[in-house]
DNA sequence: TGTATTTGACCGAA
DNA sequence: TTCGGTCAAATACA
């Protein structure tokens, strides 16, 4: 089960689900642990080496600071795009590398995409996987973004990192679903994992949502007023993809869930560059 | 032999 | 000046 929201999600969208979703009454909604700006004096890692040729002009890049950036957290890495391994580096103040993956159709085809895959600190079992751009290459099956609500988990808790941009999701397999015909359906995802050679069905997915699960948590959702949020449907980025919807605000500072009619094989997707 | 991964080094944004 | 992101040679693997 993930959640994506948009890097340039507005800070409005994040308050609101922050604010609810940390003050969760059921008390397993918890705020993760705020790390950052903790800049270690430890600099030891820094291994320059002056040794610059016109030949060897490495690590000459941009920073992707305008690039569509979505931030997940899943237990596997895998997705339906084929990714090649560039790099990996030690982080400061992490437990745990970070791996740099980019399209393998990035040179044949000019794709773009990239994601970086970190283990959680407080959750090693589960992978913070970010995708920078969006695929351009024909082969695209789905887009990453598109991953929201897979269906049949049981989330446990929510941890949410207002000073990330992220909202990290747990989930417990073991609690059989409840079936509900109220229920949207959400898409499943069908992973080619990268890491296991045998593709297989996500264990982020599944077929229905249960009692505790996002879903019901965004049912009893109070927002502040006077805002609201409405899922409109949104044109996919590409042609792959299925129905999404963007998470916008309305006035009423309720979500309106009533433009879901049919979630059947749509994805709920939140895209806080909408909301202003 | 071709492809993928590892790893040290470099660059540049912050 | 630091450190994250990327490059590319070296290495591993099929």
């Amino acid at each position: 089960m993930s959640i994506v929201l948009h890097e340039s999600a507005s800070s409005k969208m994040k308050e609101i689900l922050i604010k609810e979703l940390i003050q969760g009454e059921d008390g397993s909604l918890v705020a993760a642990s705020c790390n950052d700006d903790v800049k270690s004096e430890d600099s030891s890692e820094s291994k320059k080496r002056l040794l610059p040729t016109t030949k060897d002009r490495r690590g000459s890049y941009k920073r992707r600071k305008t690039d569509e950036t979505r931030t997940i957290v899943s237990k596997t890495i895998g997705d339906n795009h084929s990714w090649r391994k560039y790099g990996q580096k030690e982080i400061l103040n992490s437990q745990f590398p970070r791996s740099y993956f980019r399209c393998t159709r990035k040179h044949e085809q000019g794709c773009k995409a990239t994601k970086q895959v970190q283990l959680i600190e407080e959750n090693p079992e589960m992978y913070q996987i970010t995708y920078i751009g969006y695929h351009t290459c024909k082969a695209s099956l789905q887009t990453p973004q598109m991953v929201a609500f897979s269906a049949g988990t049981n989330w446990d808790s929510f941890t949410v990192n207002p000073h990330s941009k992220e909202v990290l999701v747990n989930y417990d397999q073991q609690v059989p679903p409840i079936s509900s015909s109220e229920r949207p359906i959400v898409k499943q995802e069908y992973l080619n994992n990268d890491d296991n050679t045998t593709p297989q069905r996500s264990d982020l997915t599944d077929n229905l949502l249960d009692e505790h699960n996002l879903w019901s948590d965004f049912k009893d959702l109070e927002l502040p007023k006077p805002s609201t949020l409405s899922f409109n449907n949104v044109a996919p980025s590409d042609n792959n993809a299925d129905n999404v919807y963007s998470c916008t605000e309305s006035q009423n500072l309720e979500i309106d869930f009533g433009s879901f009619s049919d979630f059947s094989n749509d994805l709920v997707y939140f895209d806080e560059s909408q909301l202003l």
